[in-house]
DNA sequence: GATGAATGAGCTTTCATTCAT
DNA sequence: AATGAATGAAAGCTCATTCAT
């Protein structure tokens, strides 16, 4: 589409290795998905950012699609953020939100996806990527509505990475790390540790009381 | 692309009607977009959808961008949430996200925006309706930090509308009302109404503390 | 490829009609894929020669193979030829092979379906075809070995067709027309009319001795 | 394209010998060509078919077109099925028409010209081929338009190869040697041997008596 | 002699868009 | 107001071919 990218070296034509101009395709076709999602980026647009020829994609990777799979399975780690104690969960998403590799500018793998959700394989290995977030998530809370929470909290990471990275609420990222996590720790605390009334008091029963009318017609 | 859409009435043959034929195709589109995203929706998909000739679009919109313009513009009301007392504002929001209009289904317009946002001028028009929005809501938020907690306010919203509509987490829109709001609410009054505390005292004993008001109303 | 054939017209701008357009891109096409076959022939090439855009072929015919297919079954009429007196069908060919439309330059449509074997579709279709030929042509045959003698018949029709076409050997078609029908009656007749010994002498018990240890392994 | 192809030897890895090397790419050449046609056979097949590198083709042949014209030009041999007795032409015709090199699958080489005829170089090749054919079987040929008798011989031979081993028609294939033999002598003695009356009297009455000799040896 | 890396040109196809009616 | 015809540009992908080792 267009060419306004950061061409890696003009100078020097390029080691002939396979594994740096493979490194080197995923690099750029990380942040052009980032930037402008899968279908309004162009295996061209890849190649001209990694400086080398468009045919090497299919070379390396097959098809347009699958290197899109690569790219987001690339450091796909949730246990990374998921892993630790809970209540330092914040902690890590601020860390984990701030310290990103350079070429995924900001951008959460799957705020990543959430744009590129058109096609088919696309969205599958989204919907897959997301399911077994939430479960792993899921299974280190404690009390009612695990899975409920555990989705939510993966909403607050997945919409701020989103908002920042695409929407470019810059106000995000340009927040003081402990003022980001202060926030985003009062936030998160009550998904993750919910308040003993909450477990103890017969709030099962009222639940189910008030839901079972209009929640499953 | 496929043709699988509710086409509007194959009987009566459209009436030569500007404004029926506009809104029709708005209606059309806001579904494609919503189901497809921008880029993999076609205008020819829309038209046929709407009953009507592709070449209508250009007469009344101009283009598919100003066309998409049209439609992430049209009741776009972020008021609509945002208005109220504030510590019914997660109330609203799970009122609002279950009661979707039946056209943009089950997506939430920001929602419907991210996975839309390739091209120029949509991404613009997103990131103007995500200032505006969280500047609205920053302006009726109290406290430190209020543009940075509007952010995540929206965030939370954004990221559920987007685990649910595109990544298709169903825990989300499965779970019963009461419950959703409990725990949105949990997470979301830390944000709107920031214990004075919060920015002095250590703060981990605090927000339980807070966090308990509105998980038990 | 190249672009060194017949533009149609340069000066008139190709009347905004349907039939006519793909009319012109039949005959293009019939030239073309007669001409060079359906792999080196380009739908570039063809929409050039027929003055037209190449989207055009894919509004009208849906794919390139598409309008292969519909090419070799213009026209296809493999009656016309086989209908009439036996006896005739010598001059039937020559007439048919020297009458043959501008477009499609002395080739026979089994000749051009020959050169362009090389895909799935194709082929299918070409088998199809010849197999019909063969069998209709093979009904009007009386005596033995109907279907043997109905395709060797078929055989020196389309052996012509290609050497005159593919192979350029312009001695056939340079040959005035009688010598030709003379020579070409000569070696068909006896596959029509297989001499009278043929059929009553015991040249069948013969056949069928001969035949029996080679033939069915 | 597909694998499915006689891999010489997996075992022994091939000794660096250039002549075995060359070798084995035109078998492999052949069988592809023959089997896919020029256009629908791509080097990298071949290559794998022989179990070398692509890149060896240009070294050893200097292009794909000029590979096959190598593979079209060894053992090409007319005079194989010219010399001899005319009158045990089709004898030697369907001899060779039945025990052909296993290289060449059942391919009549002019058929795999027919089929390979899109780029110039081989248009070019398998016009002079087809031109060096009937002039070398017009010189065996005694009475009047030798050269259009020879073009018509050559068209049946072409077009019995095409037809059983392009398009599919196994009644040539499956057919007793000896019925072939009989029926094609019938068709084509007439065109080595032309009757003194031919071009003088009637000849509808000559032609049968002529045929008759043939067809009953 | 042989190979993996790299390239440029070309292909079929789709799409947003405009023109003429 | 509305439509079918036509177009230019670009997309994903494949291939013959060359380069460097």
């Amino acid at each position: 589409m267009d060419a306004d990218s950061p061409r890696p070296r003009a100078g020097e034509p390029r080691p002939r290795c396979a594994e740096a101009t493979s490194a080197a395709l995923l690099d750029a076709a990380a942040a052009r998905f980032a930037r402008d999602g899968y279908e309004a980026t162009s295996v061209r647009d890849i190649a001209a950012d990694a400086g080398v020829n468009p045919a090497l994609i299919y070379r390396y990777f097959g098809s347009k699609e699958k290197l899109f799979v690569s790219v987001v399975s690339r450091d796909r780690d949730p246990a990374t953020v998921i892993d630790g104690p809970m209540d330092e969960l914040p902690d890590r998403s601020v860390t984990w939100f701030h310290n990103r590799p350079p070429a995924i500018a900001g951008e959460h793998p799957l705020a990543l996806m959430l744009r590129s959700a058109g096609r088919e394989g696309v969205s599958d290995l989204m919907r897959a990527q997301v399911r077994d977030t939430v479960a792993a998530l899921a299974a280190r809370l404690d009390g009612p509505d695990a899975e409920l929470r555990a989705a939510m909290i993966l909403a607050l990471n997945v919409g701020m990475g989103a908002l920042s990275s695409i929407a470019g609420v810059d106000v995000l990222m340009a927040a003081p790390p402990d003022r980001l996590r202060d926030h985003l720790a009062a936030a998160m605390m009550p998904l993750i540790d919910v308040p003993d009334a909450a477990t103890t008091t017969p709030q099962g029963a009222e639940k189910t009381t008030t839901a079972e009318s209009p929640a499953n017609p």
